[in-house]
DNA sequence: AAAGTATAAGGTAAGTTTGAAATAAACGTT
DNA sequence: AACGTTTATTTCAAACTTACCTTATACTTT
């Protein structure tokens, strides 16, 4: 098989397997009473604390607008609140309330269990490598998006 | 770092790396005038020859209903038609017109070309080991979906 | 300090995706 | 052959996402 040939294939395996996993990982986000893009906000509030709204955007590579929907979204449920920035009034920060704290320590156990199953199978070398090499070419795109 | 910390770097990084390779493949979908939904469903039919609409929707992971939608835009655009089942009559073919055929022969060298980029700077076994890796995954994920 | 430029958040409209329900046809069992 | 079940496609409404635009604020240069 050439080189190109290759390179295509290696495309549509790693859309593909990146597909199922999202699948897979949106379903348990869904039991939670999320949605994956909801979700992947709440877990970026826990893990890192208050930020500017379009920080998180831009982290979770989702258009502006986007995220003003989900934050406003998550506020109704009670789990995110907005808090103005004192030094840059342009800047509204986001982050989880208690209500929403509370949640994502009783959940985020569940989802990493969840993800474990996924990767149950490699070796830790190749997890690891897996990781390199995905890293690797992440890194490629990006610097190909225009 | 503990297995289950790895693992939750391992979804993190899977979905980034697809996140970016996505921006790329899609950017370059669009310059053809096709959405990345579109362009998958053509690059299908292209590669597959005639298929029953629901297969496509099967392969490419698609509600039923999306299948319909994407059919109708590319039917609009005259890439694609759409012919009955003689054998089984609950059964629509989706195909490449000659146009769509047409130009499928001509854009689909560039955008492998495009993709070529992304996996350049990777060696051939860690191409093979990457795509081998992600197969599993993909495979595990598959088998995971509810 | 004024003028121009850059950045943050949100509004609007259009396009896309989905789930649920509807319709039609085929299949399986009695 | 009739009856219930499954499968394929479509329709519809609702949810989500984006691109483009607006407003407000900050930064930079003169």
């Amino acid at each position: 098989m050439t080189r190109n040939e290759d390179s295509l294939k290696a495309l549509t395996t790693i859309l593909r397997a990146a597909s199922s996993v999202e699948r897979v990982v949106k379903e348990d986000m869904v039991s939670y009473g999320l949605n994956a893009t909801e979700f992947t906000v709440m877990e970026y509030l826990y893990n890192r604390g208050k930020q500017p709204i379009q920080m998180i955007g831009k982290k979770i590579l989702l258009a502006s607008s986007s995220i003003t929907y989900v934050i406003d979204r998550l506020e109704e449920k009670g789990l995110v609140q907005r808090v103005a920035d004192v030094k840059d009034r342009r800047v509204t920060f986001a982050e989880l309330t208690d209500e929403g704290q509370q949640k994502m320590m009783e959940i985020f156990p569940q989802h990493a269990e969840t993800i474990e199953k996924l990767f149950k199978e490699l070796s830790d070398s190749d997890l690891n490598k897996l990781r390199a090499l995905l890293k690797e070419v992440g890194y490629k795109a990006t610097k190909l998006i225009k």
